[in-house]
RNA sequence: GUGGAUGUAGCUCAGUAGGUUAGAGCACUGGAUUGUGGUUCCAGGGGUCGUGGGUUCAAAUCCCAUCUUCCACCCCA
């Protein structure tokens, strides 16, 4: 007995009326970054290992998909490499490629490759699926889609502002509040120095960003973990737990920080950030979350969060400054900042709290229905023409029970059927049915034309 | 990667002290209504109970393995 067919592990197919929602995301985003004059670019799925790897620390080069090599890959492997079953040493014959973990590598590589051909500060977009061998759950997926904005090659707050702009024009678009948290890496790392614990900032901005979900008592227990004194992990709480206004905390940090100089730096790009802010009229509302600190190790400075307000999945944008991604390709001093866009999460935000238009979400605008060959003939040409007034217009390609026909225009939320039958043909009227309200009306075909003009 | 749950018709789920032809609702097809959908009524099609082994006279039901989905951790969009 044939197996039923499925996809791999955490992966979707998407029907007619997903892909419908799916664009409406797509499309949004797309003329925002548009707006700001980002360009778009595509980069292939597969990108060579040496590329990926140790870009997302350890964690993430274990959830790369890595692609086998073609033909005999097992040609370079030796007998006793094989009984070793050692699988790091193996990864490196056997495989050479693997499938994009997000999109800022890439464009990283694409970048330096590409360094003569562009003009700098570039400003791209990017909006192509990644891939990530992680464990599913909801709203977490093998094969998602990232929709990236980066501007590359000038460091100024501009563009950190600009950025955070483009996320407050999108999901005001999308009808969905958000809360826009930011924070600064060299903030945190001003905290780790003035209390010389700069040699545990990674494991420190790891055990922080559990905040919110693991408790205070157990970040200390977890701090303690990497040899911090219980003092100074408490000490350490006490900037990340901080209540109060972003004039509060900056005044908390601006004392406490005064003999980092990271740390003074950090202030002073957030206090830059927050005056284009005042300025600016958001629908968001921005917050400086002190304990944001986000996983990937290439951020440097200013570092975003976006959170749905009233649906709980998690984080549905993100994204940073960094300093020096292109450095390990060979380019220094290539500053860049971008967000990414998780527009599977956005869609379940939407789909969860009812806010796609519904308006938007046909898949046809009318439907002649179909009589038989003499009224077909005659309605072809003003199918054409309500065609070409950029309707979505189709015929019923058979000459099927009218109740068949009408089903399918219901089925396909189809509002307007038109039928044109032998009295019709005779009278030169044509019968429009709206669907909605059941109301029909005989006119002219000019008449039809100029209602769907 | 670690731990836990799950899987019966296209979908949502009933059904086990192991025992004839496995059920419902929705969806689908046809009819009532031969030029009218969304409501109603009637009829019908569709499942070797995720897959592969095992125990048994007998397995959807018990055991093992495997895959899927989901949850927590890890990490993250």
């Amino acid at each position: 007995m044939a197996e039923k067919p499925s996809v791999p592990k955490g992966t979707r197919d998407f029907t007619p009326e997903e892909m419908l929602r799916r664009n409406y995301i797509f499309n949004t985003i797309r003329t925002v970054f548009e707006r700001y004059a980002y360009v778009p670019i595509e980069t292939p799925a597969m990108e060579k290992l040496s590329t990926l790897l140790g870009k997302y620390g350890d964690e993430g080069d274990k959830l790369l998909f890595k692609v086998l090599n073609s033909g005999d890959y097992l040609k370079k492997v030796q007998d006793n490499e094989l009984a070793e079953r050692n699988p790091n040493a193996l990864v490196s014959k056997i495989s050479e490629k693997g499938l994009r973990y997000d999109l800022t590598v890439p464009f990283a590589r694409f970048v330096v490759q590409h360094q003569n051909e562009l003009t700098f500060p570039f400003k791209r977009y990017q909006i192509q699926p990644v891939w990530r061998a992680d464990r599913p759950q909801k709203g977490r997926y093998r094969e998602f889609y990232q929709c990236d904005v980066d501007v590359i090659g000038s460091d100024s707050l501009l563009n950190e502002f600009e950025l955070v702009q483009i996320i407050d024009e999108v999901f005001t678009l999308l009808n969905v509040p958000v809360i826009i948290k930011i924070n600064n890496r060299k903030i945190l790392l001003g905290i780790a120095e003035s209390m010389g614990l700069e040699s545990q900032f990674m494991n420190i901005t790891v055990a922080i960003d559990k905040l919110d979900k693991i408790g205070e008592e157990k970040v200390v227990e977890e701090l303690c973990g990497f040899y911090i004194d219980e003092s100074k992990a408490k000490a350490l709480l006490e900037f990340f737990t901080a209540n109060g206004d972003f004039i509060s905390k900056l005044q908390l940090l601006k004392t406490r920080l005064s003999n980092s100089e990271s740390g003074q730096k950090g202030i002073a790009e957030i206090e830059r950030l927050w005056d284009y802010f005042s300025a600016a009229n958001f629908n968001a509302e921005i917050e400086l979350d002190l304990s944001l600190a986000r996983g990937l190790n290439y951020y440097t400075g200013a570092i975003f969060e976006v959170k749905a307000r009233d649906v709980q999945i998690g984080s549905i944008c993100g994204g940073g400054r960094y300093d020096d991604l292109t450095g390990i390709f060979g380019l220094e001093d290539m500053s860049g900042v971008g967000v990414s866009f998780g527009a599977d999460r956005i869609y379940d935000v939407l789909l969860q709290s009812d806010r796609f238009p519904e308006a938007e979400m046909k898949q046809s605008d009318v439907l002649f229905i179909n009589f038989g060959e003499k009224e077909e003939a005659y309605c072809l040409p003003i199918l054409a023409d309500l065609r070409k007034l950029d309707l979505r217009a189709e015929i019923y390609p058979d000459a099927a029970k009218m109740k068949k026909q009408m089903k399918y225009a219901d089925k396909k939320q189809i509002p307007w059927v038109i039928m044109v039958g032998e009295e019709e043909m005779n009278s030169g009227k044509l019968k429009l049915k709206n669907m909605q309200s059941g109301e029909e009306a005989l006119l002219t075909r000019q008449e039809i034309l100029e209602k769907f003009k």
